[in-house]
RNA sequence: GGCCCCGUAGCUCAGUUGGAUAGAGCAGUGGACUUCUAAUCCACAGGUCGCAGGUUCGAAUCCUGCCGGGGUCGCCA
């Protein structure tokens, strides 16, 4: 259940019927929402209903607030309300009414949260698409958890998710990849290959391509020319690149259901990408045309020159976008958008796909292109994650990619562990950079989110522990929490726990609305710091511990509350990806 | 130069899609360990929300123009 929405649903009836009684009919109450008051002593929850619709049913704001709390007042649920500033209506809900919901969170278990927002739509989250030209490092990391992590908010949304990598096999940099495998497969028949030539990958990741096509072909592929050594170098590399990259993936418990290769949009014939250029030519949507130098510093091999180019003007671009290059193969655009369409034909009508923050040049143009190719049918949202800084110690860690020796992920969760990388990845928004500090993130104390949260898990757990000790004939099972006369929950700390833990729901159905996932990360913290908050009332306050010898009762209803924290955690938790441990000594 | 993102406490950042007196953590100061794990908690202090206009009952949030930082700009993917 869903307090913010049970009343939202009480107070439009209630607008329905002042409305009536002024004979209006067909009020908009699509802009009265239900919160909580960023101030709780102003109540439990607040409402704007009487701003918002002050001018079309023609009475002022605080007018309107007072007829709507009258109506209000009447209902057994409400405790008081009071109207406040320019027309807020403040409700008090009766405890009774907490406990009851409480009540329902328990039997809930580990459904409560999960919405039916999605109604089951197919959406496609696109995520991680790192070339495969060679291991995972940390560029990639924060887009991998940013984008695993709205997939699981999405599903808990009540989304039919489907979790996608595009792999980028197509271009010329697999090519040299394929080169680069193919020194390494001369070297593992015995040659010296010296020094690795500059513009080919120099990284040891290749040595056991080159041993494996040793293996495989023996020494057929040296008499071979290059265009005939090369689709068989390059699929043997591509397919063992990409099984490296799913282990790093799978070190962060990341795993795609499909893995899309831009191959197959270049095969055939006609191919996918040759397509989708001729549907776009039928649309009128292609035309033949120059494009104006860019502003700036010009490019050295700049000419002025004829191309084949989108209208993406047409659709909210600034410039429209050539689809072939100079010698006629078509642009990474083009098969873009012949991948977009792909997934269209596949019946999904949301695609998120998330990106580098380096690629936010490009996102007008793909808005563009599925408005276009979809008649603007398809809810598409391109999610951009800014750079990460590697610190340690609060200095900057130098990476070079060029020579090789950047950080892997691997090395990054060997040294961190998964953990606290997928917290701190979304323990901020996606489109504001990101410091992530080796020692900080190490360290096992409060200043690490991660282990705040954590502990506050493993500290519910532990009152079941000591409570299973200490009484052994309590009956701890849910149906006996579920049982617990939870009307002796009125300690105020108490009453905060159960309104933070009511709002889960509503944070999941905005986070993914907004498509957020750090908002599931911040409430997380602040549930976590309300449950410390609290446990520690009970060292000066020795009648507000869980756990009370002489009085099962009271007992039972706290644990039961204790019980409904740790689902919570537990079901954001599963949400970041983030284990919950029972213990953390 | 065009476009995109950012600018909130000394530092790192939230801010519930336009709500009430702008909030956390760190750093600072002062407190709480014969305890259900002090890996925690409490209190104090800290602000012209980059600047200037505009929109309205109401702006950190929306619009316009500046200032500062980052990214990006046909034949890389």
């Amino acid at each position: 259940m869903n307090i913010f929405r049970d009343f939202a649903e009480r107070l439009k009836s209630a607008v329905e019927l002042i409305a009536e009684q002024s004979g209006i009919r067909d009020v908009d109450t699509a802009r009265v929402v239900v919160e909580p008051p960023r101030d709780p002593s102003h109540g439990d929850l607040a409402c704007n209903a009487a701003m918002v619709l002050a001018k079309p049913l023609g009475l002022k704001p605080r007018d309107l607030a007072t007829r709507i709390a009258a109506v209000l007042a009447e209902d057994p649920d409400v405790d008081s309300v009071e109207v406040a500033g320019p027309g807020f209506i403040n409700l008090r809900v009766r405890s009774g009414y907490w406990h009851k919901a409480l009540k329902s969170l328990i039997g809930a278990g580990e459904t409560f949260g999960r919405s039916t927002m999605g109604v089951g739509d197919a959406v496609n989250v696109e995520y991680v698409s790192a070339n495969p030209t060679g291991p995972m490092h940390i560029g990639h990391c924060r887009g991998a958890v940013v984008g695993d992590v709205m997939a699981n908010l999405m599903v808990a949304a009540g989304f039919d998710v489907t979790r996608e990598y595009y792999i980028n096999d197509a271009g010329s940099q697999v090519d040299v990849l394929a080169r680069s495998a193919y020194l390494r497969y001369r070297e593992a028949l015995g040659e010296d290959i010296g020094a690795i030539p500059e513009g080919l990958y120099p990284g040891d990741y290749l040595r056991p391509v080159g041993e494996a096509l040793a293996r495989e072909h023996g020494d057929i592929l040296l008499a071979m020319p290059e265009e005939e050594w090369m689709p068989v170098v390059r699929v043997t590399t591509v397919d063992m690149m990409m099984a490296m990259i799913r282990e790093d993936l799978a070190l962060l418990n990341i795993v795609h259901e499909i893995f899309f290769s831009e191959r197959t949009l270049t095969a055939g014939d006609p191919s996918a990408v040759e397509a989708a250029i001729d549907q776009l030519t039928r649309d009128g949507l292609v035309y033949e045309g120059r494009l104006p130098p860019p502003k700036g510093q010009l490019p050295d091999d700049w000419e002025d020159r004829e191309q084949l180019l989108f209208r993406s003007t047409e659709f909210g671009d600034d410039v429209d976008r050539p689809l072939r290059k100079s010698d006629g193969s078509p642009t990474y655009f083009a098969s873009d958008i012949a991948y977009h369409y792909d997934k269209l034909r596949r019946g999904f009508r949301h695609l998120i796909d998330v990106w580098g923050a380096d690629h936010g040049g490009y996102v007008k143009r793909m808005q563009a292109a599925i408005r276009a190719i979809s008649g603007g049918a398809a809810h598409f949202e391109v999610k951009l994650v800014q750079i990460v800084r590697l610190l340690s110690g609060g200095e900057p860690v130098k990476m070079s990619k060029r020579s090789g020796d950047f950080i892997t992920l691997r090395e990054l969760v060997d040294r961190v562990g998964p953990d606290p990388i997928r917290f701190m990845m979304v323990f901020r928004k996606n489109d504001a950079q990101l410091d992530f500090d080796f020692e900080k993130v190490t360290e096992q104390s409060k200043d690490n989110p991660v282990f705040y949260v954590q502990y506050a898990h493993a500290r519910t757990c532990s009152v079941f522990r000591q409570a299973a000790e200490e009484l052994p004939g309590l009956d701890l099972s849910i149906g006996a929490l579920e049982r617990a006369r939870l009307e002796s929950l009125d300690d105020v700390g108490e009453m905060a726990l159960i309104r933070r833990l009511l709002e889960y729901p509503r944070m999941i159905e905005a986070a993914a609305e907004a498509q957020e996932p750090h908002r599931v990360a911040y409430f997380l913290h602040e549930l976590a710091s309300e449950f410390h908050a609290h446990w520690n009332r009970g060292k000066e306050l020795p009648q507000l511990r869980f756990i009370n010898h002489a009085d099962s009762h009271s007992t039972l209803a706290r644990l039961a509350l204790v019980h409904a924290t740790k689902l919570v955690l537990s079901s954001g938790l599963a949400i970041l990806g983030v284990s919950a441990p029972e213990e953390m000594r």
